[in-house]
DNA sequence: CCGAGCTTTGAACCGTGGTTCGAAAGTCAA
DNA sequence: TTGACTTTCGAACCACGGTTCAAAGCTCGG
């Protein structure tokens, strides 16, 4: 099946593109980032990316969304076991830190929603609060539970996701500290501040 | 002495624009806003702009140095007086937010270094770092004088800058929350998680 | 080996947005 | 009022970068 061989070829082909997109856009950012580097990074011709997508902004939604996905998945994961609130917790950031600066997957750029067209912004829009709600349902779980103090969820879940978020602003791969290392030392960090 | 008058006037101007610019710098990022807008928010021609400033790098130039230098200004003042770390920290975190967040001289966005060139870029780099430097100081001697658990200095510092640069992302002055509730729950939760 | 799609190419197009510029308007001392 | 100097204006310039396109190269069944 030679047809299958074909479509299998053009996915592979469009996850290659993907991850080099998200490369470029966590190292350079979106806004600085040319067609022209992403091509190259993904070793293509700069007009070759349009036979697989039809724009900058489809691979930016593209690279949003599909990490969404994947930490939105953590979240049921650990919703759906026994765990206290804190193991919760700190299953998620692991789970964030790696979608962050994973190069594998790395599709870290759900950071500016800026550059996207309403429609397609809409979807990540409503899929990151998705995500923020989950977390903040973490957090309130054990504030409720008496495994957490008593704080303010919704500013609490923020300082914990910005944390997050701004790793993609100083990690480099070459430097010192390892993602596996970053995490635990930020789940340390942000757990211990909410329990009690 | 109408030179003076002419000299004061200028300045002013020159705030004004750096207050517009910071605006829109922080709500629309720095890539994402055009001179026009900028001197729309000023009340400017577009043109006039450039008899103020020589170009859109150094608007952003002097927006980061400003707010860096009065953060630094605060990490220097805590220093001097004879504060516990969480206290000194927790002065740090209030002072930060305040430059992120509050309307009048919010020159938030020392931020996108990227958009800068190297000459400029450098000394921005070189004062973030002796920022970074200045409350990583803080977290080790607390560390070291037993009021904070050990830790990882580099890392939780990173951390908690994280969770303040962030706000800049999702903070909208006509949103629920003050500047100073923020500051106050950031400020407990980002402490808290240090002190043993 | 041939022909019908896929895939790739890179040069060219074109809108956006930072910047320039020449002239007009305003300010102030004389 | 005048004239020198400062400030303002907005249309035009120009480079950069996302995108298009027509032609060429490949792949694979027949």
């Amino acid at each position: 099946m030679p047809a299958d061989r074909r479509g299998r070829r053009a996915l592979a082909m469009r996850h290659a593109i993907l991850r080099a997109a998200a490369g470029e856009f966590r190292r350079r950012g979106f806004a600085d980032t040319g067609m022209r580097e992403i091509a190259a990074a993904a070793d293509l011709s700069p007009g070759n990316l349009y036979y697989y997508f039809a724009s900058k902004q489809e691979l930016l939604y593209f690279c949003q969304s599909h990490s969404l996905d994947r930490m939105l998945a953590t979240c049921r994961a650990v919703q759906a076991g026994r765990l206290g609130a804190a193991e919760r917790l700190t299953a998620v950031i692991r789970s964030h830190v790696a979608c962050m600066l994973d190069e594998l997957d790395g599709a870290a750029a759900h950071t500016e929603v800026e550059g996207l067209p309403v429609r397609l912004r809409a979807r990540i829009v409503a899929k990151r609060d998705r995500y923020e709600a989950a977390v903040r349902r973490i957090v309130s779980q054990g504030v409720r539970g008496r495994a957490f103090a008593p704080c303010d969820p919704v500013l609490v879940t923020r300082a914990l996701l910005g944390a997050l978020n701004w790793t993609a602003r100083w990690y480099r791969p070459e430097g010192e500290r390892r993602p596996a290392e970053i995490a635990d030392a930020f789940a340390d960090y942000l757990v211990r501040g909410l329990v009690k």
